[in-house]
DNA sequence: CCGGATTTCGAACAACCGTTAGATAATTGC
DNA sequence: GCAATTATCTAACGGTTGTTCGAAATCCGG
């Protein structure tokens, strides 16, 4: 029986360990929960299907281990990125940079992310739990972004921010379904969201006075 | 060996063969491609396993079946709505419809289009590919959908609207991950997307002379 | 370069998977 | 109500799954 957290390890211990979460993640990511098998991570990370007891003490601890990589890094690189800002940017820029970093994190950070968001829903809900504390304080992260911009008027206050807050993450976790990198850059992609997002996609009425 | 279609049924026949379906839905939609189980569809339609084989040749037919009704149903519903309009309804009009539509088709048209939606990325490419024209088929609707509007002014000229398609079908689409019907009507979170769609979050300028 | 700790292998396990086929039950036209 | 057709059951098959465990290989401080 082994202990739940490894005792003492040596450092090989940690590259392995290392090469079974990516290579779990990778498959978890286009193949899904179930289709992903532990002799084809074991043969992608080039060890032995019951090598992989040594580090891990269940299938279940190694999906465990993947899904809550996947929230934690675009947790931290949106918090990264608006704790960047200098103290009293307003609404519209921290949404921008909120969507930018979410964007990059998801689609240039690899088969963490992607995996996170594409399996989530598939996943036995006893360690659905395990992932929660984590995304519901992204999400709060969010609606106070949102719910913040609305108090001081930069975005419309007939809008339901909850519901908005879904909508807009929607889009952008959609993106993991049909980004393709060799086709625009991922600052393309946000850069048009944000516009879209703050305009809306009909031509806005402006003023005589305002143009130039 | 089996007919590929079975040559002459009883009714008794096409009852089963849509409970089986329906249970494969359930099980797709919330548990994946790789995870749903022949014995746990037969179960859940109340049959024994080996008897789904009269109805189907494969697994992966019942899996195919389900994913082609599932975009089949999405398709039908906003292309019949579109068609509906009167002709020469305005471009504004015909894409809120369509929005609506392929919301209340999703949401409350129950499971082969969430199973569709969900598990199609982490399908067997083999039947990605069985379902692929008539996904093609959606897709180029939209497209032309926006693309008129763009043609026209009633979207903005500097949009790139394939990739506006993306991000807005995306948001729609990641509906069915979140949504519960009793928390608030379809009707809501297509009206608000609508809104966000066409006039963007941030408060319009209003000029003095349409002020009410 | 040695000897103990660390890491991997290799083979086996019970359980479960999709699938098959013959026996059995239910349904239906007459 | 009777055959004949249609539909389901039962039991088994080969293969794969997650998992276990003792033996072998590797690593590394002294």
């Amino acid at each position: 029986m082994n202990d739940n957290l490894p005792a003492r390890r040596g450092r090989k211990s940690e590259i392995s360990r290392g090469q079974i979460l990516d290579a779990a993640a990778r498959m978890l990511r286009r193949q899904g929960y179930g289709n992903t098998t532990l002799r084809a991570i074991a043969d992608v990370a080039g060890i032995q299907a019951g090598s992989i007891y040594y580090h891990f003490a269940s299938k279940d601890e190694i999906m465990d281990a993947v899904l809550e990589r996947g929230v934690a890094a675009v947790y931290e690189a949106v918090h990264d990125q608006l704790a960047a800002l200098p103290v009293g940017t307003d609404h519209l820029k921290r949404i921008e940079t909120a969507v930018i970093a979410h964007l990059e994190a998801l689609l240039s950070h690899g088969d963490y992310t992607s995996a996170s968001i594409r399996t989530y829903g598939e996943v036995p809900a006893a360690f659905q739990q395990k992932a929660q504390p984590l995304r519901e304080a992204y999400v709060t992260l969010w609606q106070e972004l949102l719910g913040a911009a609305q108090r001081d008027g930069a975005i419309r206050a007939d809008l339901d921010t909850s519901l908005l807050r879904t909508l807009l993450l929607g889009s952008l976790n959609w993106c993991v379904e049909w980004y393709d990198p060799s086709q625009r850059p991922v600052r393309e992609v946000a850069a048009q969201a944000v516009d879209v997002l703050f305009r809306g996609v009909v031509p806005a009425y402006v003023p005589p006075s305002l143009k130039e």
